[in-house]
DNA sequence: CCAAGATGTGATAGTCACTATCATGTGAGA
DNA sequence: TCTCACATGATAGTGACTATCACATCTTGG
């Protein structure tokens, strides 16, 4: 599934996201067409397809027994994200140029972020930062747009600034809305 | 093409959205099946249209010449939507039902909120309120998903509890946010 | 008043993502 | 070894979307 993944992400990136189709893929990865939407559901997953989200999540959920909500997200996310920044930069670096040169990745990437939003609220709910559903709905949804922000600006630079400094501008900018 | 968008409305809430394909909206408004592609582009946008965005935009970009951020927002919120509120409340309601109840709806949906928080990011910066490009796009895009789950608890009620009430209280939610 | 361009429409044919279904092959457990 | 479970491959289909063409309806300039 991983060989599927890497030998789409080189087609994709040769060719244009459009211009690959899914039998291309199959056949250079020497499977049947079915297989493929068997694991990845659709062509879009191929690229969109991480396992980061979970992390985030739980390690929010432990900073929050301690933290007040923004110092809880940040730490959740230097802290969780530093092992994946070493070993796998490079392969979000391609991902992440990838969506952004790819309108149809775009609009999935912006219904996963509104998928992390409402995990996000649930963690804010059950940890009694957030009074209620309203405010946690508001809450995450502030907080998964900084995150975007960050990483937004991590690829705007190529990655040459380190991803943690990335979040933590953006933190501090949410912090100042109220008074901007 | 209002006539167009209406019986595409009824179809897809009588039969819901993916059982209606664009050939019975075609029959059913008697037009060819290319006439509505070129006039709507897809599917999605037969439900997933309206002029509401570049006058939210046009009316925070004048209170921002006056007021800090969040009270600009608040402000062009209830000023310039108060009108679409009275005459169209009806139609949004049943739009935002017909999103809620759609999956590839409400995908399409979070990639115009994506659009909104980019034109919302120009008018921050144009401005000055907004220090630099970062803090624009962290600013807008907060007040996006704060505005979003505004809509959200609007909807939540059918439309019970005013629209400029949930804008406030989501408002006043992202405030204690930045300033926890 | 008319020729001529511009624009919007309908129809046809085609591509491709995605689904449903079924037969085959492979590995785990009795 | 037999069998059940499960993943794979192949086939046939649906429907969104594109490209292209001919035609009808305006809109200009003469």
């Amino acid at each position: 599934m991983a060989r599927i993944q890497a030998v789409a992400l080189d087609l994709f990136e040769a060719q244009g996201f459009e211009q690959v189709s899914i039998e291309a893929i199959a056949r250079a990865a020497e499977v049947g067409p079915a297989t493929i939407y068997r694991n990845f559901g659709s062509k879009e997953r191929l690229v969109l397809w991480d396992e980061y989200d979970p992390m985030l999540l739980e390690a929010i959920a432990a900073e929050l027994a301690e933290h007040e909500v923004l110092a809880a997200v940040q730490r959740a996310l230097v802290g969780s994200l530093a092992a994946i920044y070493r070993d796998e930069r490079a392969r979000i670096l391609r991902r992440g140029r990838l969506i952004r040169a790819t309108p149809a990745l775009q609009v999935v990437a912006a219904a996963d972020a509104v998928m992390l939003r409402l995990a996000l609220e649930q963690v804010l709910l059950a940890s009694r930062r957030a009074a209620d559903p309203l405010a946690a709905r508001v809450f995450a949804g502030a907080i998964v747009a900084t995150i975007v922000a960050g990483v937004d600006r991590w690829l705007d630079g190529e990655g040459r600034e380190p991803l943690a400094r990335c979040f933590q501008r953006t933190i501090a900018h949410l912090r100042r809305l109220a008074l901007a």
